[in-house]
DNA sequence: TTGAAAGCGCTAACAG
DNA sequence: CTGTTAGCGCTTTCAA
């Protein structure tokens, strides 16, 4: 393979404005100690032979990869992408991630992991040993995942984590923690509904193994408690999966009292729903008002459209990389705790109750 | 920040096989002159000690990156991700690129590039310095793009095109081209709706700029003629914006003889063609027929469904990555060209004609 | 404030 | 077939 002739190295730089291969160095890295008019003739050189440093050659000498890791997990990203349903959450880590990544010259790299099997260590501490990232963003359900954790820590990787609040183990230091506010857009979603003159309110949660199906349960709780109504017989548990969806507002549905509402804790689920309540003669949102937790772009495509909560995933992303970042460059506090605010977005599918 | 005391470098492996650097390099790059029992007692350290090469080291001593860079045009992805419209282009790209470069080692990075800028050179020249990628992937409308091909060339990163074919100005090598056979497909459209009887068969085309947008119109002319049918005043062009969809979709109905069926170059322009038809009272599919040309995953939550072209992303993108990977390890013919069959998904948007 | 020297982990080129 | 040497481009010592 022909080695580039054309690169242009820090000595190219160096020769061309007569210094030392550390000072211009220096002035790539912005460090101090360099008298104003040099830094300016160094820049000058660096434009004009439009240098830019190898990220290879700076992670070779100790310094930064400017590689940022977005660990996924594997196996539903993979489903996720073959069902083709639409789920966006990809594309808005993204969208997030990477344009703020770009920002500071980092880049974002997504990789897939796997915690079935027990290849785990092997394959995530061969992805860091490989490219010896500058920091991780894990998003659900590894966020939570305390072998996930203690392999970076081992590596020295510091990690973002999205969804994930308190109760660590205490093995592993703390790291950014990124979240949405999901009892708070739960709350939201409820009290719509309470304020729409809704009383029996259901619920149909995400698996336990994401932690923030609890909270969203607990926002939900939270709201009916405070508006003084049981919560008995109103809730159901699914995985997040159609199937499970459907199984979950079946029963809310079969009650001797059922819901007028229902809300689901993601679109796989309220597409359920809005089936269930079909196959049982119930219009929408007449008969029965639904809400979903996630917006991704279908829901504006069903009918009715489903009123939703919108989460700020890319902004989140943003903030987990923008934190990480700043991290290591100021030496800023490692283990800052951001909640972001989520959104209800109103459309067709919720109104008012018949009785 | 403390460095990895951890880390096992080649150094640890030859030291634990008593053997020399060079011959723990030459297991590690499957070289040949290294006899059996040599290779297993390295490799039995390897496997022991955990040793992963660090890929920073590997491009510095002149070897590959093992990073593959996927260009894509900034503008319209970013515009894509916030209008959340569903297109899954993207993530059909990492589902396809993302999981071929995981199979041969590789990792493949997500890079934005704008064209519209006069700094095309100095983003797209400090991305390949940077990241000194072993090749580069190209997707519409960059694939035809001669200033990036050309600075791609000048950097020696080999790339591979997809949707591009022939037609090269001959100033850069012509590289690996995949493409997905839009004019295949767009006879498989024009002949289902043939078949159904329809005889006056619209076609709504893409912009210019996207050479694939030709060769569909291409394949819907040369169909519609081997019918010995006319094509006159059934063609309009949209950019695959929602709006010029509406705008042709409304010149077409508004003909004297207007067509019964429109085939539509995506899903934008599909969508739009159904609510212009809807505007002028027309039914789908009694009235006019509609075919779209992506078969992202909201076609399928539309009333009807549309009946949609499918366009084989992933594994377009996964041939891309594989030929690129096996030109620069085997030597192989660092110019195939291989041209991907589409499929016809039928819907509830098309039907017999009534007339 | 600047510069010189040493070395990061690996591979290419050359010996043996 | 195996080992030695040099060097990739950059940053970290440390010295001036």
């Amino acid at each position: 393979m022909a080695r580039r002739r054309l690169a242009v190295t820090i000595k190219h730089v160096a020769a061309d404005a007569q210094v030392s291969l550390q000072t211009v160095s220096r002035v790539i890295n912005n460090e101090p100690n360099v008298r104003p008019e040099m830094r300016e003739r160094v820049q000058a050189s660096i434009d004009r032979l439009g240098y830019v440093p190898s990220i290879a050659a700076q992670r070779m000498s100790g310094s930064r990869s400017y590689l940022i890791l977005a660990l996924n997990d594997r196996e539903r990203t993979i489903a996720d992408w073959r069902a083709r349903q639409g789920t966006d959450w990809v594309d808005q880590m993204l969208l997030g991630g990477m344009l703020e990544c770009a920002e500071h010259g980092y880049r974002l790299i997504f990789e897939l992991v796997d915690t079935h099997e027990d290849h785990l260590e092997r394959e995530l501490g061969a992805a860091l040993a490989a490219l010896q990232p500058d920091g991780a963003i894990l998003t659900p359900p590894h966020s939570d995942n305390q072998e996930i954790l203690r392999i970076l820590t081992r590596h020295h990787v510091p990690y973002a984590r999205i969804g994930a609040l308190g109760d660590e183990d205490g093995h592993c230091p703390p790291g950014v923690r990124v979240s949405m506010d999901d009892e708070g857009a739960a709350r939201l979603a409820t009290r719509h509904l309470l304020a729409l003159g809704h009383r029996r309110i259901g619920f149909i949660a995400g698996p336990a193994e994401y932690r923030l199906a609890g909270w969203r349960v607990d926002g939900w709780r939270a709201e009916m408690t405070a508006a003084a109504l049981p919560c008995d017989g109103l809730l159901e548990a699914g995985d997040f999966s159609y199937a499970s969806g459907a199984r979950a507002a079946r029963a809310l549905l079969d009650r001797e009292a059922p819901p007028t509402a229902i809300i689901a804790s993601n679109d796989q689920m309220a597409l359920a729903t809005i089936e269930a309540a079909r196959d049982a003669g119930l219009d929408i949102p007449r008969d029965l008002s639904v809400v979903s937790f996630d917006n991704t772009p279908l829901v504006r495509f069903t009918t009715p459209p489903l009123t939703a909560v919108d989460q700020p995933i890319s902004e989140t992303t943003a903030t987990a990389v923008r934190l990480l970042i700043q991290a290591q460059r100021d030496g800023a506090d490692p283990a800052p705790t951001v909640v972001l605010p989520m959104s209800l977005v109103e459309r067709g599918s919720t109104a008012a109750p018949r009785d």
